[in-house]
DNA sequence: TTGTAAGCGTTATCAA
DNA sequence: TTGATAACGCTTACAA
């Protein structure tokens, strides 16, 4: 049924040259006298000729493979991490090849070894959770692996992160000088390292200003959450600002406040994470913290291509920073007061 | 420097068997005695052993390799897209390597050529432009390729699309019922045949109805579009609903909307398109046409696969129906002018 | 600068 | 059911 494609065989045939030249015009590797050139790259236009990978790979054992394993790729920061990692790779003459691993142990185990079989030169990991799948551990003598995002910092692997105690203190900064004394902050899962990281260094440096600061775990899954928080929120006494730590417990948040029918910056502050285009498309815009995509992608890149290259020093990578997009939907605790006290409501009154 | 990894030559002698067992063992095409399985099983595990996908691909001339050619990765409708097909690949036993075009036709060329190297058993693509890349139509009869989403009807190629016309006309019809007689379109680039006859289909109705709308196109930058729009709406009378085409026209208007401080389903009702967590994540939750992406998914697989095996009969495939989910960014024009008419501002006031 | 020929790891054919 | 062996298309010594 499937006829075979052109070979550079028949291409040499056609312009009456030798297999080898073939091979030379199209790599580039060994100079090739330009009439010669010519007439072989005629012929193979005219064939339609394109070299075969799988040939070209399994005889030179370089498959200028690398692979990208990220958890979710409906999460656009995982999105844009690739589209990012996608353009180095490009670049420096590598093909990507991406695998979801949808957040699940299982998934993540059955695509590794999908992906090992593609003989990849390099592989780029953001892990589920914070164990990193142990065929990972066989292999890391073979190929180089980066890890990013997830999982434990260690001294397997190389590992580029953020720096997540901070942003988290970050925004509680932010949020002690405009002068908030009550902080809610909404995890998805604190089983996730950066998340834990996060919440700590805002939870910490709020109570160090002796504010008070509350945690609530709304799990992983968009739904729930929202209706979780709202539970929370009914049973508490609202809080004055709220710190939303990843991009799903942003929307959650957002949900439940609309449906509590509280208002955004007025009766409470928001802080989101991660920076996307809809935070801008509103009345009240939200105060986001960005994580730096391009800068992840490039030291992750640079890492990769350097281990790949034979590259076998120990190399420090520093945390990145992560940057505050300050919006109207962080305000001074003033206007806060000032709405509630408006509408005649106490803070309990606005669940 | 790269050692080469285990082959099934090795296992084959661990083992004590031939390769050609081994091989049967694991693509399970022929059937291998039990012990002798196990032994193998053995074998390979010990020695870290995984199939060579390069080799197996050369000798067999079957890739199990199906691409899949975006032109936005960072579009979530996109990746949605992406993750649903991969879900039917892996299940039936297929790598699926995707490729993103960014919307430009050179990069898209380029992406082809390097897609084809991987002698794909199939192909998946949603065209940058209405001009279906010519190289794709030189390898139509090699390998089987299905175009959804963009790209011109033809009959070159199988396309599986959704019927943009009739949602236009949803939309329109929504609104119309809702009493609306001044209703604007607005469309990033027109040069799209979807977003061509999403526009065409809401305007005829709307116009056939005796009503009045008008069109911007915005182009297709975030940033210069939110700014197009409003300077259009500056200089024209506020309408009283929006139909937004496109995802990020959605974005747009709403980002548009917020800066003029009009007020979402009061001052003015919007329709969106594709349904994002995000548009419920708000105060009015945003009216949006629903594109059946599971169903698209698995049309194009369920087509893409009986092509690749060896099904040539004319395959008519009907154009899947949008769903419209009403919320609160559309009401019915009594609301319009009681908001307008309640703050004493005439349509041009709110501008 | 070009050609010859071996061999990468696998699968398919054929014989046992 | 298993094994021996050729061949897939390419790259790369090496020879010319």
């Amino acid at each position: 049924m499937a006829k075979r494609p052109i070979s550079i065989k028949q291409v040499a045939d056609a312009a009456g040259v030798s297999t080898a030249t073939v091979s030379n015009v199209f790599s580039g590797k060994k100079p090739v006298n330009d009439d010669l050139a010519a007439r072989v790259r005629d012929a193979a236009k005219k064939l339609g000729y394109r070299v075969n990978r799988a040939a070209s790979n399994l005889r030179s054992g370089q498959s200028r493979v690398v692979t990208v394993m990220v958890p979710d790729l409906s999460d656009p920061y995982f999105t844009s991490l690739v589209t990012e990692i996608e353009e180095h790779a490009q670049r420096d003459g590598y093909q990507i090849i991406v695998a979801n691993t949808k957040d699940d142990v299982e998934t993540e185990r059955g695509r590794v070894s999908a992906l090992l079989s593609w003989q990849p030169d390099g592989m780029i990991v953001v892990p589920t959770s914070d164990n990193i799948p142990e065929q990972l551990l066989q292999v890391k003598d073979e190929v180089p692996i980066v890890i990013t995002d997830r999982g434990i910092q260690t001294k397997e692997f190389d590992v580029v992160r953020v720096d997540n105690a901070a942003a988290g203190k970050m925004v509680a900064s932010h949020l002690l000088e405009f002068g908030h004394r009550r902080v809610l902050v909404v995890a998805s899962d604190m089983q996730i390292s950066g998340v834990y990281d996060r919440c700590n260094g805002a939870i910490e440096r709020i109570r160090a200003a002796g504010a008070q600061s509350d945690l609530v775990e709304v799990g992983p899954v968009p739904d729930r959450a929202a209706a979780h928080l709202a539970r929370w929120l009914v049973k508490n006494p609202m809080p004055t600002a709220i710190f939303a730590v990843t991009d799903m417990t942003t929307l959650a948040t957002l949900t439940c406040l609309a449906e509590l029918k509280a208002e955004v910056g007025y009766d409470v502050s928001v802080v989101g994470y991660d920076d996307y285009p809809w935070m801008v498309a509103r009345r009240t815009p939200i105060t986001a913290v960005r994580q730096p995509v391009e800068q992840i992608a490039e030291a992750v890149w640079t890492l990769l291509l350097r281990r790949m290259n034979g590259d076998d020093s120990q190399i420090e990578v520093l945390p990145l920073e992560c940057e505050l997009r300050v919006r109207a939907s962080s305000q001074p605790i003033e206007k806060t007061e000032e709405t509630r006290g408006r509408r005649g409501r106490a803070a309990s009154e606005v669940k």
